[in-house]
DNA sequence: CGATTTTTGGCAAACGTTTGCTATAAATCG
DNA sequence: CGATTTATAGCAAACGTTTGCCAAAAATCG
């Protein structure tokens, strides 16, 4: 009984290799085999060790062994500044989905915020460079550089999700942006409606580039010219979101031919530009259809439910924790075509056919 | 020019204190001392080691450091199993001030999820036992313990952030939701309104007997009796906002006396619920008042714009770390009485004098 | 100017784990 | 059963940084 209090207490202060090697009657590399590299240690020695191990509730120092071996267990995800928007859950869903596939595949996840200052990058880079992480999964399409060290030096693996970095050499995990817009605008073509009002995130900005891109095409397919679509937004970043719809049915009271429908670039534009919309009169969808873009779970309780494009982050945060420990386990891997998850679209009742 | 080109591949690839000591012409230990203990090294000396050291953009290996001096620079924080909810954006609020905290610091934030399983309660241990990190931050009333191992007696600093844990010892910063809600619950009754249906979180959570708390509390200092108020959910855990007020609409319609007001106590239950009521044919603020807890952003632009009371994310985190950092330097630190920051009413068109 | 005190650089060992290599034991072959 | 091959345990050194200690140089004191 004292004696096993003896051990309890030795139990929570975080025994050591040794400690269960003494325990165990062997050397302390033969328990690291043991746990290591099993078929390396006769099977009598192995329970003895992992009877000691168990007894003794040893946990290994991962600092140890990264140090030894030359490599982190830890993955960072770069963050681009703002964690938080209006409705949007994406990061969360990023960092739940990336968490959980890392931890499967033995691996923690590190933050890293890429503001847009020195001390951020510097951050980065730190971790790059002093090998304390492994590889990183970035969300920015900039790559930190600061005092001459550059994360596109640094011989990192990356992977890049929601936005195509192919061309700067990371392998990618985006969502058809292009072909999302696309289509939910050919619908509303087929809904009858000719002339289209668009919120547009930051001007060249990947996303805004692919959607808008999308909408032009859905127009030209159907023989409808550029000029039947009118932008609003394109100065405030996605963050920004509820400013840049409020700014927007502004814009729309401007407008003398009024579109029938609008195309949002994202839930937070059309929830504040619906909401200025309806207190300036207007009926949603009898007077213009609203449909936007990711797929924030508010939106079937907005009045009315708004239809949206929902953006598979699960599915793209497990596809780029693959993609990145394929290049953990290999040298050189030049980037190939990006890895795209389709979005879906949820036809709700904002969206109607027009009135006239 | 071919020489500095050498010497930026070599700038790439990670160089070690060995390589700085060698072209400053010192000892290992001395480029040590000098960048971690200037005093003890002669300005000419550390002159030239701050130079070698800049020119091969050496970066510290922080396995290395954290394996010899004992001390992982890693903070953990442990969150509450899902990391998104309907439109809250507490989560993505809390890792973002913390982080920004921690790295001012000089520490790094690891992220730790505790499920319901194992699993997640394994690999918080492992990282707590095996020296990875160096504190946590909790968001959770449960404290992991799997296999004779507990995170309560691993003798790791640990904060606890928005549930007061200072019974189980822990430091705790917190909101005052008791009195928030007591208070806007007193506004309520100043403007009349003499019966209330209260959205309720899980039963026993900390929160909903907080909240509810308060409830009962203006209650009894206007002198009106408990049964002024009926319950609704209590079964489902806050994640599953959504749910709880739908289901809360249900059982609203089969009330007999009619509540004039609502206080859920999460915005994603005040918008289903809101939602679902209108679709019956009622009118907010008109047939009935409706407050909800959390502050998310899109409540300004619900219909009509939900009145809420928005909860500190920022400085409590901030107060956190703060917290965390104190005890990384003591040894022994009692829980003292949890550190409460000011949550805010926001009133909005939700909220008027009940009809009769 | 010699004695004493302070400053400074460097050696060597530490941290906890992994892995190459070797010697020995065990298994297999002829 | 001796020769050969395979399996296994353990020693020792490695990883990159920090820090106690000591010797020598520099500064200060009387």
């Amino acid at each position: 009984m004292n004696k096993n209090r003896d051990v309890a207490a030795e139990e929570q202060s975080g025994a050591l290799m040794a400690d269960v090697a003494r325990l165990a009657g062997v050397a302390i590399s033969t328990v690291s085999r043991a746990l290591a590299n099993p078929g390396r240690v006769n099977e009598k020695t192995r329970a003895k060790i992992n009877a000691a191990a168990k007894q003794l509730g040893y946990t290994p120092n991962a600092m140890a062994r990264g140090l030894r071996v030359g490599k982190s267990n830890i993955i960072m995800i770069i963050l681009p500044g703002s964690l938080y928007y209006g409705v949007s859950q994406i990061i969360p869903q990023v960092l739940q989905s990336i968490n959980k596939s890392l931890i499967q595949g033995g691996y923690n996840l590190m933050i890293a915020n890429l503001d847009r200052d020195e001390i951020s990058e510097r951050h980065i880079l730190d971790l790059a460079f002093g090998g304390s992480v492994r590889g990183a999964i970035i969300l920015s399409s900039k790559l930190p550089e600061v005092d001459g060290r550059s994360l596109a030096s640094s011989g990192l693996p990356i992977v890049s999700m929601l936005l195509d970095m192919s061309d700067a050499g990371l392998q990618s995990v985006v969502t058809n942006d292009r072909e999302a817009v696309r289509d939910v605008t050919a619908e509303l073509i087929r809904l009858g409606h000719r002339r289209f009002f668009y919120l547009a995130g930051p001007e060249g900005n990947y996303h805004d580039v692919e959607r808008y891109g999308g909408v032009l095409e859905a127009l030209e397919a159907a023989g409808l010219s550029a000029e039947s679509v009118r932008r609003s937004g394109g100065r405030l970043d996605y963050q920004h979101g509820f400013d840049i719809g409020v700014q927007a049915a502004d814009d729309f009271a401007g407008l003398d031919e009024k579109p029938t429908a609008v195309i949002a670039t994202s839930d937070d534009m059309a929830i504040s530009f619906v909401s200025c919309i309806k207190r300036a009169g207007l009926s949603i969808p009898d007077d213009l259809s609203v449909v936007s873009f990711d797929g924030s779970p508010v939106c079937e309780f907005s009045s009315p439910p708004l239809s949206t494009i929902e953006q598979p982050v699960e599915e793209m945060g497990r596809a780029a924790v693959d993609l990145l420990l394929d290049a953990l386990g290999q040298s050189q891997n030049p980037a190939s075509a990006p890895t795209v998850i389709r979005s879906r679209l949820i036809l709700r009742e904002s969206v109607a056919p027009p009135k006239s």
